[in-house]
DNA sequence: TAGATTGTTAATCGATTAACAATC
DNA sequence: TAGATTGTTAATCGATTAACAATC
């Protein structure tokens, strides 16, 4: 797999991304933003979207959008703005994330029901295959398609869809103990909707949610 | 009310941060951080917290936490950490969010339910005061200790009891409409948990949420 | 004392912004 | 043509990091 990327329209290799290597921490999390918006936009309808408009719903200042696009290629159109549906296929092979993941979620309560039945993770190419409980009460109901199961059975789950990636929705109390099963089975990227500070080695990464963070960022510019 | 902070022990003015500035978007980010982390390291009985330790917790460098926290005052001790007790309340101050904020919940499904529950919310200072959904079945029901009332009555309520932060658990076709009534009404910050993209007035802040961005970028260092 | 960790410096790198020519 | 918006430059600012003396 090569990292050169809108080498097809032009030929014009970019000046400031060197294929090859991986993109600093601050461009992968801002084009991530980007694709948000963008996906969205598609599903409304709009075929176009300008760098000023991408800096009003991601907050992040329009020519530092043009700048960090500019980088892959020649993606836009003067006067006109760039092509909301090609830019989210650009973005994600510049992320490589233009295939679908496999994900795990484990708890079946009010959030994980909430997650297991919207379609934001869907919409990104993220695609939960399997729910898991420890309540036996739970076990054998069914999640949209999905039927719930003991948590015992993640080994199994695990090997077999290939899956990396494990969204916890379980009391804080169970966090630690079930990131140390799926460490054990494999998985390499914990996201954690429980606000217990998880202890995983190094070559895994947890992803804490944190709503109450971003409200009290907020909170603050509106304070002063 | 003034923005000089710690200089309560030993009257060192802070030499980076300038009293009576705002503080960059960064360290104000940084420092919410921090909070979340030492908040829920106080709930696990925790005196003392390294930088390294939080560092590892929140993916920020050792180096840069110390020199944040060091803007506003000497709040470690050499050889030991930090104190997390009294780091926290530093860090409130700073942030100005050592009150409580009320705030008003729209949606009352599964993820309404599961925000209303938590005390993810709770644990910042954030108190859930009111559950507002559309469906006529739902009004009436309760939540934990709150009833779920009809959207109508969210301007009385918000009046009341001074909400400026409204949190949104609602389908993305009713956000945006639910979006004016609460700019009407005098909301100030919304917190969106559709993955509509709102059209507010410059003075009111729209945050998103956003886990499968987040995720997206996970993957991409793991696949790079 | 020995070990640990802060507070601070200095050097580098990436982000931010204004400005504007190019061009759709 | 006129208006809009990209792509790019240059200048500034903040973030990041290594290193280490200070000191608990």
């Amino acid at each position: 797999m090569s990292y050169t990327v809108g080498s097809g329209a032009d030929g014009v290799p970019p000046g400031v991304e060197k294929p090859g290597e991986k993109l600093a921490l601050g461009v992968a999390a801002r084009l991530s933003r980007y694709l948000q918006v963008l996906i969205q936009a598609r599903k409304m309808g709009k075929e176009t979207i300008s760098s000023q408009e991408l800096a009003d719903y991601t907050h992040v200042n329009s020519t530092q959008i043009r700048r960090d696009l500019s980088g892959f290629g020649k993606f836009g159109k003067r006067g006109v703005g760039y092509n909301v549906e090609s830019l989210v296929d650009q973005i994600r092979k510049i992320l490589h994330t233009s295939g679908q993941h496999n994900i795990a979620l484990f708890g079946a309560g009010h959030l994980g029901t909430a997650i297991a039945t919207s379609d934001i993770f869907a919409d990104h190419g993220f695609r939960v295959v399997a729910v898991f409980d420890v309540d036996r009460e739970k076990v054998g109901e069914h999640i949209g398609p999905l039927e719930v199961r003991h948590n015992s059975q993640l080994r199994d789950v695990i090997d077999e869809e290939d899956i990396v990636v494990a969204v916890l929705a379980v009391p804080s109390a169970a966090a630690q103990r079930l990131a140390e099963e799926l460490v054990d089975a494999g998985v390499k990227i914990i996201f954690n909707y429980s606000d217990a500070l998880l202890q995983v080695p190094p070559e895994v990464t947890v992803h804490t949610s944190s709503p109450a963070v971003d409200l009290l960022y907020a909170l603050y510019f509106y304070l002063t």
